[in-house]
DNA sequence: CTATATTACATCGTAATGCGATCTTTTGTC
DNA sequence: GACAAAAGATCGCATTACGATGTAATATAG
């Protein structure tokens, strides 16, 4: 793809950009609810496991992991304690902390969803930067594929 | 950046990544809010400019663009309408169609977050495949920078 | 060229979810 | 020890995308 330089082409790269995003993001969303977790307690369970090197994360490094409030984070993370996902304990050194951890279940899960994703992200990666199938139309109002 | 082999690689590499995802989604938002749109609404007039070559867009173009349902997009059609920021006319050859256009004000907009997103794609698409500056620990309960 | 199916969009009600404001508890600093 | 700052928790709320369903226009079968 050429390097776009006019504004109209600078904004139909943009977009290409933006739905190749949308696309990768709906594949993902499906995909953790075909595990039979919400979009969301994978981010969560991924921000978990994979932004720190301690394979834990207290709510404010979620927080900052998911670009979200502090107060987003403590309910979301409630809910997947519910759903036997995620356990929390009282921080060591610092007790107004609270360790988010992996349950067993958690880990299961996490575990497939990284394997769906491992192949998506690197096309995605790749669509990122060079050009992509860039289909088209839809059809009636069927939820988009 | 090695290429990551063992699972545990793999989950930080996607946290990685999805961490840069959000964070370029934040900044999108922010700069929207900043140009008195909302996100979504900043989304429907890329759509509109650029998703196909008429610089127009259908409903059912639109739901594919922004990956939504056909319903959704009526909705935020109509508000984006009532903010002066598109028009809507019928389809000249199907009259079941709804074309989108911008108006003055929506092609002004749109134009400021456009160069306001150019460096900043830019960026995101490089950090997307090599390392990045992977910052850390936040801060109380406000807001995301 | 009517009958039927399909497409494109609209309407309505609903559930999820992230946010703002505020509070409590714990830790840091002077 | 007093005060400030940080880390979470609680509550109410607004936004928004969705599912189900309806209507008008176009395509297709016979």
């Amino acid at each position: 793809m050429a390097i776009p330089t006019s504004n109209q082409e600078i904004m139909r790269d943009l977009a290409w950009f933006r739905y190749n995003l949308r696309r990768f993001v709906r594949f993902s969303e499906k995909a953790a609810r075909s595990c039979g977790v919400t979009p969301q307690q994978h981010q969560l369970m991924l921000g978990v496991a994979g932004f720190t090197e301690r394979g834990t994360a207290t709510i404010s490094e979620l927080a900052e992991f998911l670009q979200e409030r502090n107060n987003s984070v403590v309910g979301l993370v409630e809910r997947a304690v519910e759903s036997g996902l995620v356990t929390r304990q009282p921080g060591a050194t610092d007790r107004r902390q609270v360790i988010v951890s992996l349950t067993a279940k958690g880990r299961e899960v996490l575990g497939n969803l990284t394997q769906l994703h491992h192949d998506e992200v690197s096309r995605v990666r790749v669509g990122f930067l060079t050009g992509w199938d860039w289909p088209r139309r839809s059809a009636g109002n069927r939820k988009p594929a």
